[in-house]
DNA sequence: GCTTGACAGGTTGTCTTACAATCTGGACAT
DNA sequence: ATGTCCAGATTGTAAGACAACCTGTCAAGC
C-alpha cells in the first residue's frame, strides 16, 4: 500500500484547482511585467480577465500576498508590490544566506542527478549567451537555480527561496536591469558548479554568496540610478 | 507630510480586518493545542466557532496555509499540518541558518534597544526558571526571539523566521517535548547575548547555530521516541 | 473470508447576489 | 490656496446555492 503522506503530497501537486490556476496566471502576469509594481489590481477587472468569481479570485490573491508579490492595503485593495532600496538590500542579503546554504548542501550531497541538471543548465546558458539569445539564457538560469534549490534537499529553504527569486525578477521589472553582467555572471555560476562537482561545501557556499553579492551590487546600482533619475 | 510608504505600512498593521482577526484566532487555537496536528478543520464548524462567513474564513485559512500551519488537501479540506522526522530535521536546519544570520547581524549592529530587550528577556527567563514558572519562561523566550529577529533588521528574514518558529511550537505539540533542557538552553541563550553585547558577529552566529542544533537534537530525539512508541 | 463495486452522506470548490464600510477625487465654499 | 463635504467606486463581508468529489458503508461476487 502507498504511503499516506506521499499520496497526499502527490494529490496536492497534481489536482489543479481553479484558485491555484488563477494564482499562477496572475503570478505570470505580474512577473512578465503585464502588471507593473505599484499598479492597483482591481478585483472586478481581474475577475473579468480570468473569468472567475470574486471569492475565488480573492483566495488566489492571498497566495500572491503570501509570496510578497502583491500587497493588500485594507479598504484599498491589492497592489503589485514595490520595493525600496533598503528592502532590496535586505532581499539580496536573505537570498545570499539561503542560496549559500543551498550551494553548500549541493556540494555536500553531490547528488548525481542534481550535478547533471546544473551542468546541463550551464551548457544551455553558455550556448544561449554565445548565440545572444537572452530568452533562452533566462530560461537556462531559471533551470540552474531550480536544480540548485532542489539539490539542497530542504523543503523549507525551497519554499522560502522561490518567493525571493520571484521578488527579484519583480525588482528587475522596476529597475530594468540590463543583463550586461552576463559574462561575469557566467563565470560565477561556473565556479559554483565546479565547487559542487568537486564536493567542496565551503567553496560552494562562498561562490554562491559571492554570486548573489555581485548580482546585488549590480541590481542595487541600477536601482539607485533609476531613483536618482526620478528625482530629476 | 507623511511618507506614503510609511503611511501604508502603518495602515496595514493597524486596521484589523475580520479575516486577519480570524486568522490570528485560528493560529492561536492551533498553537495552543486546541487543534492537534493531523486534525481536520471543517469549514462550517470553524464558521460557527468564529461567527464569520465561509468566504472570509477560507481567506483566513489561506494565510495559515501560507505559513505552513495548515495543509489544504484538494476536495478534502484543511488539516493541521503534521511533520515527519525528515521534515523536522530540515525545519531546524533552516532555522539554524536564519537564526545564525540574525545573531550575527545583531552583534554587528549592536542596536542598544535590541541589546536591552534581549537582556531583559534573559533576566525574565532566569527568574521564571528559578521560580519554576514555565508559562512565564515560555513568554520570556518568545520575547528573546522576537528581539533577536527584530534586531537583524531584515524584513525578509523576519517574515521567514516567524513561520518557522510557529511550526516548531506546533512540532512540540506533536512530540510533547518536556522542557528538561531548560538549564542547558539558558546557558546557550546567555552565550548568545554575551556575544551580541560584545559585538562579536562570528561568535554570535556560532552561538545561535549551536543553540538551534542543540534544540534540534533534543526535539528530534523526542520525535523518534514518540514515533517508536507509536509503532508498538 | 476477502475483495470489488455501487450507493449515500458529507464536505469542499465555486458562483451569484447583495449591501455596508471605506477610500478617492473633485466640486464647492471660505 | 486651503479646507470641507459629497458622490462614485471599490473593498470587506455575508448568505444561499449547487456541482464535484471524497469517504465510509454495505451488499454482491470470487
Amino acid at each position: 500500500m502507498m504511503n499516506d503522506e506521499l499520496q497526499l503530497a502527490l494529490r496536492i501537486e497534481d489536482v489543479p484547482t481553479v484558485r491555484s490556476t488563477v494564482g499562477q496566471k496572475l503570478r505570470k502576469a505580474i512577473m512578465s511585467g503585464m502588471f507593473k509594481p505599484g499598479q492597483r489590481l482591481v478585483e472586478r477587472e481581474l475577475c473579468e480577465m480570468t473569468g472567475v468569481s470574486r471569492p475565488t479570485l480573492r483566495e488566489a490573491l492571498r497566495l500572491l500576498e503570501a509570496d510578497g508579490l502583491v500587497t493588500t492595503v485594507p479598504h484599498r485593495g491589492p497592489v503589485v508590490s514595490t520595493i525600496s532600496l533598503e528592502e532590496a538590500k535586505q532581499l539580496y542579503a536573505a537570498r545570499g544566506i539561503l542560496e549559500g546554504f543551498a550551494g553548500r548542501e549541493c556540494a555536500r550531497l553531490r547528488d548525481p542527478d542534481v550535478v547533471r541538471r546544473i551542468g546541463s543548465a550551464l551548457v544551455k546558458l553558455k550556448a544561449a549567451f554565445a548565440a545572444d539569445d537572452l530568452a533562452t539564457a533566462l530560461e537556462a538560469k531559471t533551470e540552474f537555480y531550480a536544480a540548485l534549490i532542489d539539490g539542497c534537499q530542504n523543503a523549507f529553504v525551497e519554499r522560502m527561496l522561490r518567493p525571493l527569486h520571484d521578488r527579484i525578477t519583480l525588482l528587475r521589472m522596476t529597475s530594468m536591469s540590463h543583463p550586461r553582467r552576463i559574462n561575469k555572471s557566467l563565470r560565477e555560476v561556473t565556479a559554483i558548479w565546479r565547487a559542487i562537482q568537486s564536493g567542496d561545501p565551503d567553496l560552494a557556499e562562498r561562490c554562491c554568496v559571492d554570486h548573489v553579492a555581485a548580482a546585488a551590487a549590480a541590481a542595487l546600482k541600477m536601482i539607485e540610478q533609476t531613483s536618482a533619475e526620478k528625482e530629476t
